[in-house]
DNA sequence: GTAACTGCAAAACTTTTGCAACCAG
DNA sequence: CTGGTTGCAAAAGTTTTGCAGTTAC
């Protein structure tokens, strides 16, 4: 299992590091995971598309296991969920303070720079809460 | 069409207009979530919620009626279906314009009209689509 | 070693579907 | 009547759980 291999050597420490940072056991499960989570660019991820890509991948990962991780990734802060209309849920790598744009034709997220969309005016919150985050979805469809 | 103005057929006949305008046939069960929704304050509901309220009333509905109704009145245009994050779906007797405010502690909606939670700025749209619809959900927390 | 993690399968849920019976028009 | 609706139960689909075996440290 730990064939110290050069050719990429160095990109596994940083998923290592990263997973280890985040408090979460370095496993080879979630080792494929973030590595295809955070290398390229960013995805909006569901449970079927991870589970896709692990079965493309040489490791071996159980349905359950993808669940676990996902909730996992996500609890620490790795991952982000969206949950779009009645859609299912999304995962998004990009934690960043940003918005979305869901194209319902192809039912597929793009991320949308926070300041390209900002509200008007600062909202009025409850006594006794907090603004905690500040979702912003724009849907587009066809145009006709 | 013919909303007579009679004291106690009144309501009822109301809700008979509202679902035959809206195209479906009024049976009883469709009326009793009608008048269950449309009375009174405006509602984000749950199916389970629905359910329960079905049960509570003297009308007998069955859950896969439920799920049958809500969808349908959704797709009519009379309810508007919510995701807010992994939580199930809502339905909104509101179908206006207008947004959000999730509390994250009771895990309850609340409504924000349309002017007090506008865009800054008109979005960029990619070319050859149309802005459907801006979803804008406020979270919040318990202050702390 | 041992505590955390995974795989597997079963359980727990949620939502949809098929069809006989029912009811509004 | 007659076709849209409902109830029921079963199916389909999704997510969680329990536990034996495995793995990272």
């Amino acid at each position: 299992m730990n064939a110290r291999s050069k050719k990429r050597g160095d990109k596994r420490e940083a998923f290592v590091a990263l997973l280890h940072t985040a408090g979460l056991r370095p496993t080879q499960q979630r080792l494929a995971l973030a590595k295809w989570l955070f290398s390229g660019c960013p995805k909006h991820t569901t449970v079927a598309e991870a589970r896709a890509a692990a079965r493309k991948s040489h490791t071996h990962v159980s349905l359950a296991t993808i669940y676990n991780m996902l909730n996992d990734f996500s609890r620490v802060g790795l991952l982000r969920p969206i949950a779009i209309g009645g859609e299912h849920l999304f995962f998004d790598t990009n934690t960043d303070n940003h918005q979305h744009l869901f194209d319902e034709e192809k039912r597929c997220l793009t991320d949308i720079p926070a300041a390209l969309a900002r509200l008007a005016r600062e909202p009025r919150i409850p006594a006794g809460k907090r603004l905690t985050r500040v979702d912003i979805v724009l849907h587009v469809g066809v145009d006709k």
